[in-house]
DNA sequence: GCTTTATTGTCACTTAGGTGACAATAAAGG
DNA sequence: CCTTTATTGTCACCTAAGTGACAATAAAGC
């Protein structure tokens, strides 16, 4: 049988979660929010997923990890109690982008991000989530790319950031996208931590292979072959 | 000579920048940011100093960087026009974790965190500062060490990944910290993107070398010793 | 306490990518 | 246009880490 935990203010408290709120905040926002025992192994929601809810760990270990391209899990963090995790449910429009599950028997609770936010900052949701979105958006997508190089090959690192340069600096030309940016291999070799010469090879078989060409210094993509390189679902990004 | 580029509301609109503030909101926003011209090359800021100010790219490209144990530069992201950048300073207290530098002239302007948040979220600086740490702010700490892990060797990454965990679920021991979690190889295997054989290889020369110690299947680390390992310097984290 | 299963330890072998060195181009500056 | 400097291309060689295979322990289940 398994205890319930108590879930009051002075539970919050000794977590050291929201240390900013006041004892009302934080009694409106117990008040809403669901408690959940999941057991070690259990999924709590997979990647791709929309995101929908923002999790508060209470007990237990929740560890958030990634399918790399060669079917490999990355293991991307592990929480501790008294952290907030999915909040990718506090960005508009945004699917999970890592799976959580139990790594250890846990108790969870769950709040949906627009009373999480709501009732902690007194603001109305989607001019919250807008501003995320514009400021902390950018890092999320810098994590989303490291996160993915863990296990790829240099080809694959490549792609990535070559797709995410293309979404960043690249307007629609007849033959593909185009990257308004004068790149030299260096600076792919600093983009991706490997060295100019290995960035040179796959560069030039990369264009053999027809997933991008040069025009002088300029570099045209094609956006669909390297997210096909990359070893990305189709419906990812 | 150079002509100074006009930033009003059309601007702003033209480049996709804060869809959801309202004109008047931009406008009193505009009216509090101060204009920069900064020549390819040069630094804005470096990494570690204090955080004190939120840039905004309106023409140019500029640079995000961080040195790596070697003394290389990891090239962490390129920013395009219309983005916002700097913003550790939404959060409290946070240091610079990248240096910025133009890599090609720039236009950008920059404006105290204050202002930006209060201007176009209405709501006190200090409230949503906490917000941001409370939520974001581990998602930064990740950042910070997939950033690290570009150009380190196996050894290093190891530390790197021991040392956030010491910070999430170490408790002192007179021994050192231990970590109240029961971690396999394999487990820091996936964690750091490296097979399990060389993971044992590289944590018994961490336990010679007296870095860390087991108990059973508890670890006990020495932070000290892990951010020299680590190679970073004394002040970081 | 004993059996089963999970974890750790060790090693020989393979491989992707780093490194240095230099030639071939291409761009930039005068 | 010609010189200088930056970038790209190519190679042979080296090294860190991946891989498979198995023994040695340690933990868990009964």
């Amino acid at each position: 049988m398994v205890r319930t935990p108590v879930l009051n203010v002075t539970t919050i408290r000794r977590l050291k979660a929201f240390p900013w709120a006041s004892d009302q905040q934080v009694e409106r926002l117990l008040s809403q929010m669901e408690l959940h025992h999941i057991e070690k192994r259990t999924v709590l929601f997979n990647e791709g997923v929309p995101s929908d809810s923002v999790y508060f760990l209470i007990s237990g270990v929740v560890k958030l990890s990634l399918r790399s391209p060669d079917e490999e899990r990355v293991l991307v963090s592990l929480i501790s109690p008294g952290e907030l995790f999915g909040i990718t449910s506090l960005m508009p429009g945004m699917y999970r982008a890592f799976r959580s599950e139990a790594f250890s028997d846990c108790w969870v609770s769950s709040v949906r991000p627009e009373v999480f936010v709501t009732t902690l900052l007194n603001v109305p949701f989607t001019d919250f989530s807008a501003l995320m979105e514009g400021t902390v958006g950018r890092w999320f997508a810098l994590l989303y790319r490291y996160t993915h190089f863990q296990g790829s090959s240099l080809r694959q690192k490549l792609a990535l950031a070559l797709l995410e340069l293309a979404q960043k600096f690249g307007i629609q030309d007849a033959r593909g996208t185009m990257l308004i940016l004068q790149l030299t291999h260096e600076d792919l070799a600093d983009l991706v931590g490997a060295s100019r010469q290995k960035v040179t090879e796959h560069m030039q078989e990369l264009a053999r292979q027809e997933v991008l060409l040069r025009d002088g210094r300029r570099l045209i993509v094609h956006p669909d072959r390297l997210r096909e390189v990359a070893g990305l679902l189709l419906d990812e990004k």
